[in-house]
DNA sequence: TACTAATCCTAACGTTCGTTAGCAAAGAAA
DNA sequence: TTTCTTTGCTAACGAACGTTAGGATTAGTA
């Protein structure tokens, strides 16, 4: 029965995610794996092939919904880049409050993925910052945003959206919405008060 | 010869620092760290008494150098929160770029301390985190800064500041205080254009 | 009923791990 | 010259690692 198995799949890929989350991937054994699920370590091997296959998943499965929604937040070309910005701002947090451990993951175990795998993840991580790059760049030319750099605007931009998985926990007092209105609010007018 | 030990012991120190980095410390093992600095695994404990020793000495010591940071940034009373704020970032800043591995293990390796160190570490992190909240608290609360929630802002303030780690590169087009700079105003004035 | 696919077990494999014991060389201090 | 400290080696320890082989059980399908 496909489904039972693709359930049964999910939830090893599910609980991986937690502990390679709060331990990392290389301190995770397969046999800590196992027993979180109730089984043996053998016994997982009756679905995955290896303990990376489960890293690569999580990894590549996250960078496809940062990209669909990044696409989806910036398409209106009609709209001035600026409001596009903060849609995508609002998209990445989205993506990251949804599945916060896989979250933690994506951003901080992908070094364990081996050749050709690593270099393949960080060429889209590059593509989707580039992304943000030219949204502010394109803002910056347009006299919507102050960014005398773009680029290091970008880098600023996204890590602290990047930081989130580090303190968010659902159910908080902040709900996910909440949260992204803020992060973008905080972000693009910034703290000190002008005159 | 004392210097010379503790010459060869700060070599470890480094060396280890730079492997827990890049490849983490649950991935980095002993006979690695030895081959990188040119001898065999059990030599290394002529020096240590265990592999977590060389994490412990590592955290603890950034640990200190932020405190100190902090503290001669924001001892001026005189001062207005927000100028205060401003030298605390780029003390923070300055931390992080004098010993970018260090900084990188300080931030992501520290859960693979073992208890008691690792609730003792949290402890320093949560009491240094503070001090951001009560700058930003006392700033906004004279109307100098916009944070109507202090709590909120410090957390994506630092959150920016403690991803430089991930993408900045000694000798780069900005050096140190280029960035802090930049940072600083980035943080304090936001990206968005106001009429 | 017979067959198939899914699920899990036990037992073990070869490897690598952190760490230790015991010994040796080499230079500084006495 | 003797002594001590520093530094490093080889060899090995028990434990844990990812993974595999082979078999058992169960439940749905034909």
């Amino acid at each position: 029965m496909e489904t039972v198995q693709l359930s049964r799949k999910d939830q090893i890929d599910q609980t991986a995610t937690a502990l390679f989350r709060t331990r990392g991937f290389a301190a995770t054994s397969m046999r800590e794996l196992a027993a979180a699920l109730g089984m043996e370590a053998g016994s997982i091997y009756s679905h995955i092939r290896s303990k990376e296959e489960l890293l690569h998943r999580i990894c590549f499965r996250l960078a496809e919904d940062f990209f669909a929604g990044f696409d989806e937040a910036s398409a209106d070309d009609a709209l001035p880049a600026a409001p596009r910005l903060r849609r995508a701002v609002e998209s990445h947090v989205r993506v990251l409050t949804t599945d916060v451990a896989a979250s933690a993951v994506f951003l901080h175990e992908w070094r364990h993925l081996s050749e050709p795998a690593r270099t393949e993840f960080l060429a889209l991580r590059e593509r989707y910052e580039a992304g943000f790059r030219t949204l502010i760049a394109e803002g910056a030319a347009a006299g919507e945003l102050y960014a005398p750099d773009p680029d290091f605007a970008a880098l600023t931009l996204l890590a602290s959206l990047n930081w989130l998985p580090t303190w968010y926990r659902p159910g908080g007092p902040l709900t996910p919405p909440d949260i992204a209105h803020r992060l973008a609010n905080q972000l693009l007018f910034g703290l000190e008060v002008r005159s």
